[in-house]
RNA sequence: GGAAAGGUAGCUCAGCUGGUUAGAGCACGGCACUCAUAAUGCCGGGGUCGAGGGUUCGAGUCCCUCCCUUUCCA
């Protein structure tokens, strides 16, 4: 029976680009996805931009524009990832949307009916310089524990001891420095606590197939009243200026970000119904019977980080709004991406940049198959290593399974020019059958890391079944013909089983077989599995393989400068944290596959430092040895594909060749402070 | 401090409700082959399954304690 999905992954706070953890979730997604269509099922595959809240306002007014403009900035950024990465959104749209205002207060009217919202007082600081609430993050102060200055009310950078903002010393707001003054404003809660919620939120819990057993245990956690506190009630609302959706009977009021965000799943959903899209895609309720049909699944992929949104509240919110809202069917979770076994982080310069990984010619196809490769259905973390993806990629999927097609292509078209004939073809249809219904399982259940390996499993047998029998001998021998035709078409026939089990991971590259070599006219669904082909079209290269020198090139230089903040002023004591030393240049070496970089053993007068500097283009390793230069000292180690930079060289160049590494005038000394 | 997930060959991982000598891919060594944008096939080395106890005829798999990693909560 033909299934009715709405999925969304969830959505990406517009205060700048996507990084490679959404690139992995919307890849799962999309192969999910991907594999529903193939089946046959009506998929509405939706995304769009998280545009509201504190820090996209002051971002923008930082830039000096308007918060529509900043997010209309970042919205017009998001189609190149994902075009680039084969992701098929069928609609992609903002919070920032009349439709999320109208839901937004409309679901809030209704909680409000329902007896689920109040008012109270809270204390909370307040930048008298601003004239704004300040969040948590905003207020920095000296640790209680450990006085570490400028410690965020968190966990402190030194001590790690957990601070409330009321108890950093001397606090300050992080906005204007100003001293932060208690002020007392009435916020709007959602009653979590109520009993009907709590018991409804207990049951959408443990219902079976809701939630992946580790997320319903997580949840149920938070649900428990254990040690007599209760689920605590959520705070929905700030206090103007706030960019986000104003509520309708509190002027100066406006809904937290995290009310209307998952909200915008809707909004998103409604625009794709009214701007036509969903017609187009073949769509023939209305939006309104859409999201009521009971036959509707609602499907959310999101990471573990937003377990207590989706698990809680926004069932919640969506049960308790009533009719026609309905409570998602399926909350899928993922861990996150490390790099190299480190969680990914803008500031230490891990991680991956997407863009870049486009820009520099990598296969996005090569990025989706090692993610599935990797992914299962439980809330592990995924990690990306170089060298892994490059092996993964090189063997499995140009060694082994383009290989079949063209070591068995070429026989065909020359000996039988492109016929195909087998010995035995029921059985061949059914074994394909039996490996395609294996494989389907997989996919439905999210477990791709095990269908990759089944799907390899069979690239493997038809390899070792073309090696035993030796069709290049075969060929010699005019007699034997038949059989290497036999031989040949069931490697081919093996070759598009593949090629159908890998089209939700590598869609393009499938497309390409199914016309250029089946000569098929659209592209493969799930039972083209078990159809065996009866010609094919020259054999023309599908695949290259991974060039260790663009893996390298992913992780030198990953920077992507911010060009509006690279030339403002900074003042003088943003200088001055700087901490600029003189080294000497112990001694220099060459990288092994580095193109552009060399490794440095820097001595800071007593300490030893190595980092990485891409001079290589200008610099000879061997007369580097013994000069001094000036360093970053306190520059945040950075790991690199070739060990961890400890800081970094200062040197010029301009838009032509030639890099210019500064040197101290004599009498300088390695460890001498620079300012 | 409480909780969850994980800790299996150099690397990435698979091992369902406990059952014969613990598996795969990559990497490494050797051999074979030549159809393939060079790849595949065969053989091999390599693991006290985090540590220590316990239950059992039998434990990577169950129980207890501890250690390490990651994450969540307070």
């Amino acid at each position: 029976m033909s299934r009715t999905l709405f999925v969304t992954t969830a959505l990406p706070y517009a205060n700048g680009p996507i990084h490679i953890g959404h690139i992995m979730e919307y890849i799962q997604a999309d192969i999910w996805v991907r594999f529903e269509r193939m089946q046959g099922h009506h998929v509405h595959f939706i995304g769009a931009d998280d545009a509201h809240g504190a820090p996209i306002m002051l971002k923008a007014e930082a830039e000096g524009i308007t918060p529509q403009e900043l997010v209309g900035r970042i919205a017009a950024g998001r189609p190149q990832y994902l075009r680039g990465f084969h992701l098929s959104f069928d609609h992609w749209y903002s919070t920032d949307s009349p439709e999320n205002v109208a839901l937004s207060q409309d679901v809030y009217w209704r909680l409000k009916d329902a007896g689920l919202i109040y008012a109270k007082p809270i204390e909370q600081f307040y930048d008298p310089v601003k004239r704004m609430f300040l969040a948590d993050r905003y207020i920095k102060g000296e640790c209680p524990n450990c006085h570490a200055k400028d410690q965020y009310a968190d966990a402190c950078e030194v001590c790690s001891i957990v601070n409330a903002p009321a108890d950093l010393i001397r606090p300050y707001s992080s906005l204007t420095g100003a001293v932060p003054i208690l002020r007392e404003s009435d916020h709007f809660f959602f009653k979590l606590s109520d009993p009907r919620c709590v018991e409804f939120l207990r049951e959408w819990i443990d219902a079976p197939g809701h939630l992946q057993t580790q997320v319903a245990n997580k949840a149920r956690e938070w649900l428990k009243s254990g040690g007599g506190i209760e689920l605590g009630d959520w705070d929905i609302s700030r206090d103007a200026p706030y960019f986000g959706i104003p509520i309708p009977d509190a002027p100066g009021k406006y809904f937290y970000v995290w009310l209307d965000a998952p909200l915008g799943y809707l909004a998103a959903l409604q625009n794709y119904f009214t701007s036509g899209k969903a017609r187009a895609n073949g769509e023939a309720c209305s939006y309104a019977e859409f999201i009521t049909a009971p036959q509707t699944e609602q499907i959310h992929f999101i990471g573990k980080d937003i377990i207590y949104f989706h698990t809680l509240f926004w069932p919640a919110m969506l049960r308790f709004a009533g009719p026609p809202y309905k409570v998602p069917d399926h909350v899928y979770v993922h861990g996150f991406i490390t790099v190299m076994g480190e969680k990914m982080s803008k500031s230490r310069g891990t991680g991956i940049s997407p863009l870049r990984y486009l820009e520099i010619g990598m296969d996005p196809e090569w990025l989706r198959y090692y993610i599935a490769a990797k992914l299962n259905s439980n809330v592990e973390d995924l990690d990306f290593n170089p060298d892994d993806f490059t092996a993964r990629v090189n063997s499995d999927l140009v060694g082994k399974y383009v290989n079949i097609a063209s070591r068995a292509a070429t026989f065909i078209t020359r000996h039988f020019g492109g016929e195909l004939r087998y010995g035995d073809a029921a059985k061949l249809a059914k074994e394909a059958a039996g490996t395609a219904f294996l494989v389907a399982e997989s996919y439905e259940s999210r477990e791709f890391g095990k269908a990759m390996r089944d799907i390899m499993s069979v690239a493997d047998r038809l390899n070792e079944e073309f090696d035993a029998r030796k069709p290049w001998v075969l060929a010699r021998d005019p007699a034997k013909l038949p059989e290497l035709q036999d031989v040949c078409s069931r490697a081919l026939h093996g070759f598009k089983l593949l090629t159908v089990l890998l089209a939700p991971v590598l869609p393009q590259l499938a497309a390409r077989v199914a016309k250029e070599l089946f000569g098929l006219d659209r592209p493969f669904n799930w039972a083209d599995a078990e159809t065996l082909p009866t010609n094919i079209r020259p054999y023309s290269h599908l695949m290259v393989r991974v060039d260790p020198k663009q893996v390298a090139a992913l992780f030198e230089a990953a920077e992507e400068p911010d060009k509006l903040s690279s030339h403002s002023p900074i003042s003088i004591d943003e200088f001055r944290k700087i901490d600029l030393r003189i080294a000497r240049i112990v001694s220099a070496e060459r990288i092994e596959g580095a193109d552009k970089l060399l490794k440095l053993t820097l001595d800071l007068g007593g300490e030893t430092r190595t980092v990485f500097a891409g001079i290589k283009s200008s610099y000879d390793p061997a007369a580097l040895a013994g000069r001094l230069t000036v360093v970053v000292a306190n520059l945040a180690p950075r790991k690199m594909k070739f060990g961890v930079s400890q800081g970094m060289v200062l040197a010029a160049s301009g838009d032509g060749p030639g890099i210019y590494l500064l040197s101290p005038d004599s009498g300088a000394a390695p460890g001498m402070k620079v300012s």
